[in-house]
RNA sequence: GGGCGGUUAGCUCAGUUGGUCAGAGCACAUCGCUUACAACGAUGGGGUCACAGGUUCGAGUCCUGUACCGCCCA
């Protein structure tokens, strides 16, 4: 009689055995569902292909993962499309350091080299990721996995471009963007980040030809040599006479106007404002209005050029020091302040970045970014959570042109051409002309290409079966991080090409921090490897913890304790299912009796359960996946292991085989239907667990999702139940305040008026759960023994005649801080119910539930009163 | 300068139509190896829910303001 189970869970082993089985029976892909499934399609955010798994990644692997698994259980045809992404600079990075180790360089050994390089590079750490993904338990199916350099996508993306071309769309031609002065790139302004830093006011005179200075104050001296302007605000009364005049540049003597403008600041420095519209972008904009010729000063590498005279050749910075010295010998300097400096650096590897005049390949935002608000004003896109829709509408509404050309060699080619005369032709192949045309050299920002990846890993441009079925996809899960980056750019270019939203939903996840709130950096030392937490504790308790520390849109302190403490929820439920299977008979049979014929704690667990899958239901509704985790938890541990499987032990080892086999049916359909609710964040356990206790079905990765049966939905049952447990809290509290030796049985009185019936029936849940051997009654008119202390839930009251050990002082002193506080919840709630408003204004259950409670408290006290008042008078 | 988020037990966090909402885990204290589980159980201590107003019969929950922390944009 009964099964066995191994005595712990052995998630290394199972992990990897049961990923395998589902993946090689095919339960990852679409295709399981019924034909005319509702389709439910998640795009990966494509990690770098040649990236390691982060705990960021943890994080969206589990929630994606979480939500398919969900949708797969319901029988939609759920998608999770995984694919890695060709990450341009980052990957380009890392291949350039080894050709550095190796002593040479991309230039050394020339495009096709470093293209061939580059891929084997991809080829051997490429992989890397996807087997971390599976160790975390991701469903996705693997068959339709994509790489952003995909033929296919590569495809996709020279559509996009010609086609944007072609309207109009995109553009060529010299601009102020930010450089990188050591990648020697153009990046995009998304791709700069700023810091407040300490650095050098210099205030200096600028020469007015005829005679006098106006003082001019500059963060970055070396610009001087490219100024085309001095502007002063048309308002201030100390420049007025100099407006109009020209200005002398400090060394080069070069003439250049005084020009008013009211974006000058009258109150910044020294109100009057040198104008570089070669280096700076408000100044770009200033030389835009009054018709500024732009003198770029600079070369690529950041070193000055022939515009900068004898500085020319000299780095920026050397440039600066060596330019201050001249002026402070021609008497120009006036003082340097400190002065705290907003600088703007390169998000990929933190180096100064240089506004510099260059020519770029650009795409017209405006007209993509007007159907993007739109998508998501009118509700056919939804933010989660909804706050970050101000953030997007701001972003979309202020969205400046994008710069797409990046002079990297890993990336997507431009597909343009230029021809001898100066003509450029967009299109996939240079025409047939019979004359030479070069192709472009640069290629497509990174992103460009992630902005197709919700219907390009699905074969657009082609019709394919699966864009067709499987587009739009559903949720777009990911960090707020990316939001501009990727997010807003995948639903601009979604709505343009295919007319539709890539997505209904976008379900925003915060940061990982560690327990304290820091963000996770190599420097601070407080990195978390997912895989070593996994290789501790199992997949199943990273992921529950993941998923149970925050809420949507918010940062995520993880504390690693967490972890192991969801590890031991793993072996609680490990050892729940122990139980049961022991208990089980060989010739058990699945089936759960009709409510009518249960007994109390039955009928009790059973409606926790349908409780539990309604409130499941509801916060998934809302995304509200780690209250739901929380409730599933609570549900396992604090009400079916604490109170259902402890009570159960009557009936198992009881003689009745009627209410032996109704218990069991109980646990193991209480078992299964929260394996089903727990599966989608705990995929490993769960199915080992499933596989092992009686079930229909091959796998619990593709079972039904559960659903409410109302027949068990019962409020009495609660109501008796809670009753009993209060009793039996209240025993255990009373044993322990006496020191009473847990071994020692002891007997109990009762008055229970209404409730004789339920307490006789259940004596045995005292006899199990707090040692009492049996409950006697009171008979009317008998007094309760002194030596006793006295529980009271209700109008029930229980005595524990305790002779000798019951200190009457004590239990006098327990009893009444229990009636003072008694006396004050009924005052408060018969303040309540005597407020008009309240009884009138407020939902009926409230004031229903109120009156219940005041009658229960009434009940309490005339008890407590009662045993206070025989205590007093015997004494 | 504009916008957003946070401030709940020693620590990390829940608490989403305002009415058992003052909770969980960890940590701490006491007791217990009782045949699912010591990777456990029982019991307990611990918070004026940042502060000040307001709305309401009722506010951790809604509104306004303040302080501090963080993020985004300029």
């Amino acid at each position: 009689m009964g099964r066995q189970l191994a005595k712990n869970f052995d998630f290394a082993e199972a992990e990897a055995r049961i990923y395998k089985w589902w993946e090689q029976n095919g339960w990852f892909k679409p295709e399981i569902a019924e034909d005319d499934a509702e389709p439910f399609v998640i795009s990966i955010p494509p990690p770098n292909v040649t990236g390691a798994l982060h705990i960021g990644h943890a994080l969206f692997a589990t929630l994606e993962d979480l939500m398919i698994r969900y949708e797969r259980m319901r029988g939609k045809a759920a998608l999770w499309v995984p694919g890695t992404d060709h990450a341009g600079i980052a990957t380009q990075l890392q291949v350039e350091k080894v050709l550095r180790e190796e002593g040479t360089s991309r230039h050394e050994i020339g495009r096709e080299e470093f293209l061939r390089r580059t891929w084997q590079w991809k080829e051997r750490y490429g992989g890397r990721i996807q087997q971390q993904l599976r160790r975390m338990g991701a469903s996705c199916d693997w068959d339709r996995e994509r790489f952003t350099l995909d033929e296919g996508l590569s495809k996709a993306v020279q559509e996009v471009f010609i086609k944007l071309y072609e309207q109009g769309l995109i553009y060529r031609g010299p601009r102020l963007v930010n450089w990188s002065p050591g990648l020697q790139t153009a990046v995009s302004d998304l791709e700069v980040e700023r810091f407040d830093e300490s650095a050098k006011l210099y205030f200096f005179k600028y020469p007015i030809e005829g005679g006098g200075y106006i003082p001019v104050a500059t963060t970055r001296p070396e610009t001087i040599l490219a100024d085309t302007a001095v502007a002063v605000h048309p308002e201030d009364e100390r420049y007025q006479a100099f407006i109009g005049k020209n200005a002398l540049v400090p060394m080069l003597n070069r003439p250049i106007p005084v020009i008013a403008d009211e974006y000058v600041d009258r109150e910044f420095g020294t109100g009057a404002l040198k104008v570089t519209p070669g280096h700076d972008f408000n100044d770009y904009e200033i030389g835009m209005r009054h018709n500024l010729p732009i003198i770029s000063a600079m070369n690529r590498d950041a070193t000055m050029n022939e515009q900068a005279g004898s500085y020319a050749g000299l780095d920026r910075f050397a440039c600066r020091e060596k330019l201050w010295t001249d002026m402070e010998a021609a008497g120009l300097a006036i003082r340097v302040e400190d002065h705290i400096h907003n600088v703007p650096r390169s998000q990929r590897g933190g180096e100064l970045i240089e506004p510099m005049l260059s020519t770029q390949w650009f795409v017209k935002m405006q007209p993509l970014a007007e159907k993007a608000i739109a998508a998501v004003r009118n509700g056919d896109i939804k933010i989660v959570p909804e706050h970050f829709e101000k953030t997007y509408f701001h972003w979309l509404e202020n969205i400046q042109d994008w710069c797409v050309s990046r002079q990297l060699w890993w990336g997507h080619r431009i597909p343009a051409w230029y021809g001898p005369d100066g003509e450029i032709h967009v299109g996939r192949e240079a025409p047939d002309d019979g004359r030479e045309w070069i192709p472009e050299e640069d290629v497509l920002d990174t992103w460009f290409s992630s902005g197709l990846w919700p219907f390009s890993t699905l074969g657009w441009p082609e019709e394919t079966d699966d864009f067709r079925r499987f587009y739009p996809t559903s949720v777009m899960e990911t960090g707020y991080d990316i939001l501009f980056f990727w997010v807003a750019r995948m639903i601009m270019l979604g709505l343009w090409f295919t007319g539709k939203p890539p997505f209904h939903t976008v379900y925003l996840h915060g940061l990982v921090r560690d327990k304290h709130g820091r963000k996770i950096s190599k420097t601070l030392g407080n990195t978390l490897d997912p895989i070593e937490l996994v290789d501790k504790y199992g997949a199943d308790p990273l992921r529950f913890t993941l998923v149970t520390s925050g809420t949507p849109g918010n940062d995520i302190n993880l504390d690693p304790a967490r972890v192991e403490a969801n590890w031991r929820f793993v072996n609680k439920m490990w050892q729940m299912t122990s139980f049961t299977l022991q208990n089980l008979d060989d010739d058990f049979e699945m089936g759960l009796p009709d409510v009518d014929a249960l007994d109390l704690p039955s009928q009790w667990i059973l409606s926790r359960l349908n409780r539990l899958i309604a409130t499941v239901d509801r916060l998934f509704g809302n995304y509200q996946y780690g209250e739901a985790g929380r409730q599933i938890y609570e549900f396992l541990w604090h009400e079916f292991a604490d109170w259902y499987i402890e009570i159960s032990k009557y009936p198992l080892y009881g003689d009745d085989p009627v209410a032996r086999r109704k218990a069991q049916q109980v646990l193991v359909h209480t078992l299964d239907t929260a394996f089903r609710l727990l599966h989608p964040f705990m995929p490993f356990v769960t199915e080992e667990l499933w596989q092992h206790i009686p079930h229909q079905g091959e796998a619990l990765i593709i079972a039904q999702w559960p659903e409410v049966d109302e027949t068990y939905l019962d409020d009495s049952a609660e109501n008796v139940m809670n009753m009993l447990i209060d009793l039996v809290r209240g025993v255990r509290n009373v044993r322990k305040d006496y020191n009473v030796d847990p071994g020692r049985r002891i007997t109990a009185l009762a008055e229970a008026g209404r409730q004789r019936e339920i307490i006789e029936q259940f004596s045995y849940v005292f006899s199990r759960l707090c040692n009492i051997e049996n409950v006697d009654f009171l008979d009317d008119g008998v007094e309760a023994p002194e030596d006793a202390a006295s529980v009271v839930s209700g109008e029930v009251i229980l005595y524990l005649p305790l002779a000798g050990m019951v200190d009457i002082e004590a239990e006098r002193q327990r009893l009444t801080a229990e009636r003072e506080n008694l006396e004050q919840m009924i005052a408060k709630s018969q303040k309540m119910l005597a407020n008009e408003n309240f009884v009138t204004r407020a939902k009926p259950e409230v004031v229903e539930r109120e009156r219940n409670r005041l009658v229960d408290f009434e009940a309490q006290l005339g008890q407590v009163t009662e045993r206070l008042e025989k205590l007093t008078s015997s004494s």
